[in-house]
DNA sequence: CTCTATGCAAAAACTTTGCAGGGAT
DNA sequence: ATCCCTGCAAAGTTTTTGCATAGAG
């Protein structure tokens, strides 16, 4: 399957318009795995380069309000977004603060107390990434 | 315990002053459990109508430099600041954002590619709390 | 008495908004 | 042709910094 045509049907099923910009942005998330509001900008820049860091602002919140990437919200650091995908949790390191995904856990064995309703968990593994030993 | 000789120690083993503002901030944060800057703030300047809120973020920093005080990172909300302490786990609640502390999973079942190295986990849990419910 | 912490003001950093022109459907 | 999107500039918000003074040890 072809991404570019991937992300059109998928912006166009939201009522939102396939932008050169924002396959872009899209393009570059998918590249990098995640990628916090500069590193977009800075790679964007490199195609096109009167962009507004307020596109790439406005574009971040149209595709988070409809669910098409995710924030990250990594501690100490500031927000990396993703490409919305299946259910996994994140791994950061904390040498390069480079963010990875690995597979979630099959089972949250967590006690919670009377009448609170669980809805989603996350969880954020912190330690050493393999290019960091 | 009395807490106040508590912290009071506490910031003198970290060469800390124990100044009234730094004292009333971790006091805020033990009542309420977890709070946004914004709530320290509003909360200080009943006791202290002339603070700063540089000063605010300032003593936040310092407690967050010295281990006293955590950053908890709230998905599509404010940061809330906590004392440290002991291992546990967060439930939010996704209609009123209150956070709560809940007992952490014994294990975490999850699987790391060779060569990255887990230092530690955490988990958000989100839902509904009891009163929400 | 010494040196850190506070308060104030200004600066820096980050994010959103308004609007006119451009481009996707 | 319509209406959303972009770029730019300005405004808004959040956080940090510099400096003079106050106050804790």
């Amino acid at each position: 399957m072809e991404k570019s045509v991937h992300y059109a049907d998928l912006l166009k099923q939201k009522g939102l318009k396939s932008t050169p910009q924002r396959m872009a942005m899209l393009r570059i998330m998918e590249t990098k795995g995640h990628a916090d509001i500069d590193e977009i900008y800075q790679e964007i820049k490199k195609d096109f380069v009167s962009i507004s860091l307020a596109t790439v602002y406005k574009n971040i919140n149209t595709l988070l309000d409809e669910g098409i990437i995710q924030e990250i919200k990594v501690p100490q650091k500031k927000s990396k977004f993703e490409i919305a995908k299946y259910k996994h949790s994140h791994f950061v390191c904390e040498r390069c603060g480079e963010v990875y995904d690995v597979q979630r856990p099959k089972k949250l064995n967590i006690e919670l107390p009377e009448g609170f309703e669980p809805r989603e968990a996350s969880v954020m593994v912190v330690g050493v990434c393999k290019r960091c030993h």
